[in-house]
Formats: C-alpha cells, structure tokens, sequence
RNA sequence: GCCUUGGUGGCGGAAUUGGUAGACGCGCUGGAUUCAAAAUCCAGUUCUUUCGAGAGUGUGGGUUCGAUUCCCACCCAAGGUACCA
C-alpha cells in the first residue's frame, strides 16, 4: 500500500496549527517578502478544485522563501461584504453576518485540509466593524480631500479653502465635475456655510452629484461600470438601465493618467495591462469649436484627427445633444423630434445589436468652419454618445468609417484631402506614409506635422486647442444594499456631513426587514435606529430627528470593492486599533511582492486598489505608489459538464450517440454520476432529481453515455469537483502536487482526474526511497557520485523553476529524481535530506515527516533551502583539433565519452557533414553522447 | 473590427531561447511477480514504411549549415473590448 497521508496530514496539521508555525515575526533582521493571493468571498458552496490553484502557487513560494532566508509574510482573510449573503437573507431571513460565519468556518476547514502556511493570527474580514472602521476612514479623507492637477496630486480640502479665501478660483487647477465653477476670493468669502460647502463639493475626491448611473431593477441597486457587462449586470444577468440618481461617486477619472503612467513600472501581466489601458480610454487629440450660423453659439467637438480638419463635411450630434431642440429649423422639427424619440425608446443593448443600421436625421441648422467659414450641415446620429467626448462629431467623410458610411447612406459630399489616395470604395484611416492635401495651410505635410501646425493656428483663432480625453468614468460608490460597509455620512439640510473620525466605527444597524422600505429607500431605511446626534456623537433613534441637533444618516452602504481596495496594508499591522497599520509595519513590509488573483478583476478591484493607494501615498499614509510589486494572473481551472440528451416534449433521454441528426435539448446532469468513461448512473441520477425518475433511457451498448463540454465551474452546471474528496482519497500533497502538474499557472485549463495516480505514485516512490519494507532505513555512507549529480541537477532545475513561477516543470524534476535514485537503489542521508527539503514546498506534509523520520527536532519550515553544487552540474567537456583532408580544423566537442578517433569518425562519416565541410572551416562539432549531432561552420 | 495570448503525439504538456522535437505524467501494448487480483517492477509507444528509410511542431513562403524557436502573409481558438470620434 502507499504511505499513510492521511495520518501524516492530520498530524502535522494539528502540530503547525498548536506551535503557531507560520505565524511571522515583526520586526525581523530578514530581509521581507509579501505574497498574498487575492481574499475569497464566502459563498455557501464552499471551495471547489479551482479556487486552491492560486493559493498552492503562493504557499509554495512563501515556503520556499522562509527556506531561502526571508521572513514571509503569507496572510488570508475573508471579502465577507456581499450580495449572496444578503439575498439569503432577504429569502429566509437569516441575519447575512450567521451565514458568513457558518461560510467561513466552512472555508476554514477546507483551507487547512490543505497545509496552507497562512499566519491565521492575521485574518481579516471587511464585514468586521474592527476593520470596516478604516474603510470608513478613507471614505472620510476622501471626502476631505481633492486634486490639484497643477501639483498632480492629492491635497486635503483644507488646502484648496486656503487658496479659494485667498485667490478665488483663479490659478486654480482642480480635477471637478464638468463645468469648473469659477469665484473670486470675495465671492468665496461672502458665501454662507451653506453654499461653500455646495461649491467644494464639486471638489472632493468622494462627491455626492446627481449622475446618470446604472440602475439593476432585479437587484434594486446601482452598479459600477465595471459591474455591468454587455448591457446586464455581471451578477445574475439581470438587465441594467440607465437612470438620473443622487448618488456617493469616487473621482478615479482625476487618477487616469497616473493609473495609466503607473502601468510601466510594475510587473504585472501585459493582458492585463492592456486592460486597464482599454479601461481608461485615453484618447489625445483636439476640442475644436464651431459657430452655429447666425447664433453666438459655438459646438463644441473632441476629433482625434484635427489634421483631417479640411475634410469636414458635416457635423453630427448625439440625439441627446443639449442644444438639438434649439438650432433645429421649423421645417426639420418634426422630423428631428421622431428621430429622438425613436432614439430614447431603443434600450443599450437594442443599439449595440444593431450596429450596422445607419440612422440619422438633418436638423436644418448649419455651422461654420473655424478655419474656412464655410457652412456646414448639422445632422443628428445614434452613432454618436452623448457620454463620451462631448457628445459631438466633427465627421470627416473620407479619413473615418463611420463617417464615410453616414454620408453615403445620407449622400452627403465627401471631400478628399489625402494626395494620392482612392476614397471611392472606404475612407482612408492609415496614418502611415500619408500626404495631406487640399487642405490649405497644412498641404504637403505629413499627419503628425499637419495635426500640430492646426491645433497651433486654432489657438491663435481662439477655435480650439489640444486636449485629451478618457473613457473612465468616475465609480459610482452608492449602493442600495444592507450587507455593505455604512457610509459615515449624516445630512444636514441636505448637505453631507462626516460623522466625525474619533466616533468610528459607524455600526451597521440591526434591520427587520432586508428588503428596501415601502416608499423606496435603501434597506437601511428599515432600521429605527439611524440618525446621528451631533450633542452626543452617536447613533439615536429616528424619532429624535428633529434637523438642528438630531439629523439623518446617510441610508445607502459601500459597494463590495471597497473593503477591498487596501486590505493588503491591513494585513501588515491587522490588530492596530490606531491607526489602519503603523508607520513601522508599513515601512518594513512596503508593498505585495507577489500577488495571485484572477484576470477578471482586472478592471474592478485591481484598478480602484490602484487607485486608492495612490491617494493614501499623496497623503503620505503608506510609503509606495504601487501596492504590488508583481502580479500572477492564474488561469481558471474549468468543470467538464456532463449532458444527457432529452427529445423535447417527451421524458425520453438519448445516449449519445444516438443523437446524430435529431433534434435533442442537452440537460446538464451532476458529473459525480458519470464514470471517467462517460457512462452515467441512471440508478443514481433517478434519485438525483425526482423528474428524473420516470424518464426512459435509450441505451447504446447497453449504457447511456453523456455528452461532455468544458465550462466554467458552477453549482449551476452541477460540474464543481470539491477538493475534499480528492484530499480523502489521494492526501493533500497529492492534490497540491497535481494541481501544479496540471500545466502552466495562467493557463485555463479543465479539469480532470486521469492523471492524478502519476503524482500520487511519485509521492509513494518519494516515500519509499527512505524505506526498506516499513522499516525507515537511511545510510550515513557516502553517496555515488551519480547521486550526487542527480541530487544536484535536481536543486538546480527546481529552483529556476520556482523563480520563475513554472512549477509544472519542476513537478516533473522531482519525478525524474526519484525514478533515478530507486534504479541507483540510492538511499543516503546525504542526498534524501536536501532534497526533502527542495520537496517541502510542493508537498510539506510528507516532507514533515521524513524530516522528523530522519531525527530534525525542528520544523522542516526553518531548513535551509539547499545549494547546487556547480561541480557536479557540469558534464565532461573536451575540445578536440580534428583534421579533415590534411587540413587542421579547430572542433569543440562537448559532453562526450568518445575519443578523439571516435569523433573523428564519427563526423567523416555523417554524410550531411561532406557537404558543409565542403570549402569551408568547421567552427564547432556539437556532440553528445554516442552522435554527432551538427557543426556549425 | 481592434487589442492580447496561444496552436506540438490518443490526452495534459516539455524543449537550456537558433542546435538530438515529443522530457515528465496519463493512457495503451508486452513481460516479470502472483493460485488469482490489487500493488510493484522492467521494456515499448509521433506517423508512414517495401524495414533501406521517409515525413513531422496550424497553413504557405523566407532567412540560416541548421527553425517549435527569427521574419512576412494567412487560417483557427481563447480572453478582453468597441458606432470611443
């Protein structure tokens, strides 16, 4: 039989979890290293296989870091805020913080049954008040603070009072929501409390504002941009519809640039960096403006292309368009009035499925060039956004598809301003090798120099200049939900107050209901205690507002990512009642030197933790811009569905291969009723699910095999494999080593048992190396030489791999060892002990009790990690001056147990080798053992 | 459409970055051991073949003495993204 994992893992787990083994010193003279993997969110269904790939990956380089002489710290915790929880709630009415607990206890367990060496002694929990207590804190700074574009930076509001008392809004350069307000220093200092709080609210890096926001009906909340996707919430599907709302935002887009700069100096993976560039949308080019015939008023566009400027034909706007109704001509207004009304009706996703319907509608009105003064018609079109840029279009007909479309459907004139170029069939968008003509002042350039030379005689015109826009938009941070952190925010006629620093935390209320209240409030509506007194700093009754003392809380809670956005600096100092870590922790520890997670949090939680570290830097609360270092994206480890095949309106099932040509509806069936040869257990499947029970089956070979398909893991599609079984079966280690074997971290790749028994025989061929029968025998004689150079190639191949994250190859050097140490009949103290120890990482539980077998007192976590001995690395290597028709030739060759004769030989008589030599002076003959391989010449 | 990553046996996947393609594992075939099985061990396993050899890393070209690796064009797959001006 193979070795006894399951006492061994239970034994050595208990022992780690009694001497506090992972717990991590602080201060340390070790130098630090910071691996953290992304934290769970505790759903009900607990882990399933894929969940641990991550976690197996940074377990093995934080064990193997502390073996190397770092001081590790390797935390867990919880993202315990969240919808499931809530929705539980609102179905049984089970509090949302009983369900966490009885989740993450669930977690709990099935994390240990894995031998993670996580210092538990630091845990964290964003629903904890002893945590969410900062989060409310940064929501507090945020709130007082802004940007200063001038400095780049975040200030404190106090800051930007000082300049507004002193200078008005004059050299003033703020990040602030569309329309910078202006005042001189006496209207600032004239205006009542009121009103400047008014004023700096459009300043302040967290603003309430009414802003179009996407509104999930079925979830009764709002979303972030990147909680919405393809036009439905990324939560269960539902659709998302735009609506006006007040609501608590994030001002990230004054980030942008350094979110986008700040992607060059850490190495994260390029995919995703491309991401978070895609995201944030930066787009340089020019806002040129155009006069509206016989009207002061000017249209304003944003063109990527202000080199194209004498190529415009048309104007077109967004159906939105503020000024639409305004310029439109009598003889157009109904025309128009449709057309927006038509515009309104067709839903986000009606518009993005029917992308290539050209629309539009003439308004009657014409503009003028800046630069020409010719009139130009004003058209309306659905292919411009009213949300991006400043929803209107210079159309340039010949240099951009979509234009050139619009005026041939609309048989608009196009206008060619390219030297050279045929515009008959599509526009020209190359940039490249591309002479601008027609064009007045800019004829004969090239397109760089044609885009700086107009946006030079724009601004001398006043028409327009350079400017740069993003497609990132500000996070909206309201949410209509009770499971979320409570924002320390109380009204004041109105106007937000904070609840003041020293009063946190702001506790969430007990609630009878979870569900939003009768007139619409958010759930928090339904606590009768919410209100804040301002005499006794603290949370009241609601019947004791009476709005001079006694006010309102704010009743919407924080989005998910916020407990999110800084954890990683928690975990440096997690018990500080202080501060959110001290300075000291913070200074040691610095950032995430390596962090693990998946892709798709690319453009949520990865990009606002950017965001918010870069704020608490300016503040100087942590000590580094970036909050990690280097970043591992691994890829999702996929269920195999299994279906059966039903025959619609009948209970009668097909096997597969029956299927061919009739019209089947796949039914997904839980894998666990299908046996590695696709057979499924009808007997079982019957008592699965009750509708099941009277279906006919229709056999071939006399079984019925499933269909199968790879899919992402999901209770829903009943192919989650749990790794508890795997644990009870084959051990941990197995299950640690398996995974890794499976193939290259980032890959996605599906999963599938066959293979499991390879690693499962190497741990038992690993374990047998140190025995004779059940005896432990080890020898203290000294080992061959062959050994040694197998132990040694060993360390070597190991340790690159683990640098360099490929643990899958390392996996197989381990394999190779141990195959080649059982013929070697090697059994010496002198190469089992080191290499127990380069095992450790991979597969700490039987590595622990080897060592211990092999009289170490101690843990095999503080081992050193051992070291390569080149000397035994390096193969036999001679150099050889070989002669070939009477004339010498210099010949290298390596890693050969031939003689001079042999290679000789052996190169005379390759037949390839007569007709390189012919002429020409060989350079070098590469041999290896027993053939000649090449020459190079 | 655009961006990113990838395409290698029956399968998962290796290949020191231009030098024996297919390591390691699964599966399969044969053998040893066994009354038998499990377990274990040994050998074989890219394809074709007239047993000489020939072909072969998505397809077609190119550079090179030599290409899975570099260059050009194309095809396919996965992920991201989009009437973004």
């Amino acid at each position: 039989m193979g070795y006894p994992f399951q006492d061994i893992e239970e034994k050595w787990q208990a022992i780690w979890a009694s001497q506090q083994t992972y717990k991590v010193d602080q201060p340390s003279d070790k130098p630090k290293f910071y691996v953290l993997d992304m934290f769970p969110y505790p759903s009900g269904a607990g882990l399933h296989v894929g969940h641990p790939l991550g976690y197996i990956v940074s377990d093995i380089v934080a064990r193997y870091k502390r073996h190397k002489g770092f001081n590790v710290l390797h935390p867990q915790g919880y993202d315990s805020f969240g919808l499931p929880a809530e929705q539980y709630a609102i179905q049984t009415g089970q509090h949302p913080a009983v369900t966490t607990e009885t989740n993450i206890k669930r977690y709990r367990e099935q994390l240990d049954r894995m031998g993670f060496s996580f210092d538990w002694s630091r845990e964290v929990r964003t629903s904890d008040s002893s945590y969410y207590r900062w989060t409310q804190w940064i929501f507090s700074l945020l709130f007082d603070a802004w940007y200063d574009t001038k400095q780049d930076k975040a200030r404190p509001i106090d800051a930007l009072i000082q300049h507004l008392e002193h200078f008005g809004t004059q050299d003033l350069e703020a990040a602030c929501d569309e329309d910078t307000p202006t005042c001189t220093a006496e209207d600032w200092r004239s205006m009542d409390e009121m009103e400047k709080q008014i004023f700096l609210l459009r300043f302040r890096l967290t603003y309430l504002a009414e802003t179009e926001v996407n509104w999930c009906p079925a979830l009764g909340t709002v979303l972030a941009n990147d909680e919405v996707v393809q036009g439905v919430s990324e939560r269960g599907g539902h659709p998302v519809e735009r609506k006006k709302m007040k609501q608590w935002s994030m001002r990230i887009s004054a980030f942008a640039d350094r979110l986008l700069q700040g992607l060059e100096s850490i190495d994260w993976p390029e995919p995703l960096k491309e991401m978070q560039r895609n995201w944030i949308g930066k787009s340089v080019g020019a806002s040129v403006r155009f006069y509206i015939e016989n009207s002061q008023r000017q249209i304003e566009v944003f063109t990527t292309r202000p080199d194209t400027l004498f190529g415009v034909t048309f104007l077109t706007l967004a159906p939105e368009h503020e000024w639409v109704k305004e310029i439109t001509t009598a003889q157009q207004r109904a025309e128009v009035e449709a057309y927006i009304a038509q515009a309104a009706q067709r839903s986000e996703r009606e518009r993005m499925s029917e992308v290539e319907r050209i629309s539009g509608v003439f308004t009657g009105a014409f503009a003028l060039h800046p630069i020409t003064n010719e009139k130009i018609p004003i058209w309306i079109g659905d292919y411009v956004l009213a949300g991006y840029g400043t929803g209107a279009v210079m159309a340039v007909p010949c240099g951009d598809q979509r234009d050139f479309d619009f005026a041939t459907h609309f048989k608009l004139p196009i206008k060619n301003i390219f030297k050279d170029v045929d515009i008959s069939a599509a526009a020209h968008t190359a940039k490249e090798n591309t002479i601008i003509d027609n064009s007045d002042f800019i004829d004969g350039l090239s397109i760089p120099e044609a885009t700086q030379k107009v946006i030079a005689e724009l601004g001398n015109k006043g028409m327009g200049e350079g400017a740069t826009t993003y497609r990132l938009r500000d996070a909206v941070f309201s949410r209509q939900r009770y499971w979320g952190e409570p924002i320390p925010i109380y009204y004041v006629n109105g106007q937000p107050q904070l609840v003041p620093d020293e009063c946190l935390p702001l506790k969430l209320p007990e609630v009878s209901k979870y569900l939003p209240t009768a007139d619409g409030a958010p759930p928090l509506g339904n606590a009768s205690e919410w209100a804040w007194d301002t005499t006794q700093n603290k949370v009241v009754s609601n019947d004791k507002i009476d709005d001079k003392t006694v006010f309102p809380l704010e009743k919407n809670t924080m989005p998910g990512w916020a407990g999110s956005s800084w954890y990683f600096n928690r975990y440096m100092d997690a018990h500080n009642t202080e501060a959110f870590a001290s300075k000291d922790a913070m200074a040691y520890w610095k950032e995430v030197d390596l962090y693990l997670g998946g892709s798709e949090h690319a453009t949520g939680h990865l990009l606002y933790s950017r965001f918010w570290q870069y704020f608490l830097y300016d503040f100087g609360l942590v000590p580094v811009e970036n909050f990690a270092k280097k970043l591992i994206n691994q890829g999702m480890i996929l269920g195999e569905s299994a279906f059966v095949y039903r025959i619609p309106d009948t209970q009668i099932y097909l096997s597969k291969g029956l299927c061919k040509g009739k019209k089947v509806i796949p039914v997904h069936v839980d894998v666990s009723l299908v046996s590695a040869q696709n057979e499924l257990d009808i007997e079982g499947l019957k008592k699965w699910q009750p509708h099941f029970s009277d279906a006919t089956f229709e056999l071939e070979d006399g079984k019925y095999i499933v269909g199968r398909e790879v899919e992402k893991m999901s209770k829903s599609k009943y192919n989650v494999v749990n790794p508890d079984a795997i644990c009870a079966q084959y051990g941990a280690d197995t299950l640690r080593m398996y995974e890794m074997f499976l193939g290259p971290i980032e890959q996605a790749k599906p999963w599938n048992t066959a293979g499991i028994s390879g690693v499962s025989n190497f741990l038992n061929k690993f374990w047998r190396l140190f025995h004779s029968g059940e005896d432990f025998v080890v020898s203290d004689d000294k080992p061959t030489k062959e050994s040694l150079k197998t132990l040694h190639k060993t360390i070597e191949k190991v340790t690159q791999d683990i640098e360099q994250f490929s643990l899958n190859t390392s996996v197989s050097a381990f394999m190779i060892a141990t195959n080649e140490l059982t013929s070697q009949k090697c059994n010496h103290r002198e190469i089992l002990e080191p290499l127990t120890v380069l095992l450790a990482p991979f597969a700490p539980h039987i590595c622990e009790e080897l060592w211990a077998l092999l009289g170490h007192q101690d843990s095999i976590t503080n081992a050193a990690y051992p070291v390569a001995n080149p000397n035994f690395l390096q193969d036999d290597t001679k150099a050889y001056p070989i002669s070939f028709n009477g004339k010498m030739r210099f010949t290298l060759a390596l890693s050969t147990s031939l003689s001079k004769d042999e290679i000789e030989a052996a190169v005379m008589q390759e037949e390839r080798t007569q007709t390189y030599l012919d002429g020409k002076t060989p350079k070098k003959v590469i041999v290896v053992p027993n053939k000649i391989v090449n020459i190079v010449i």
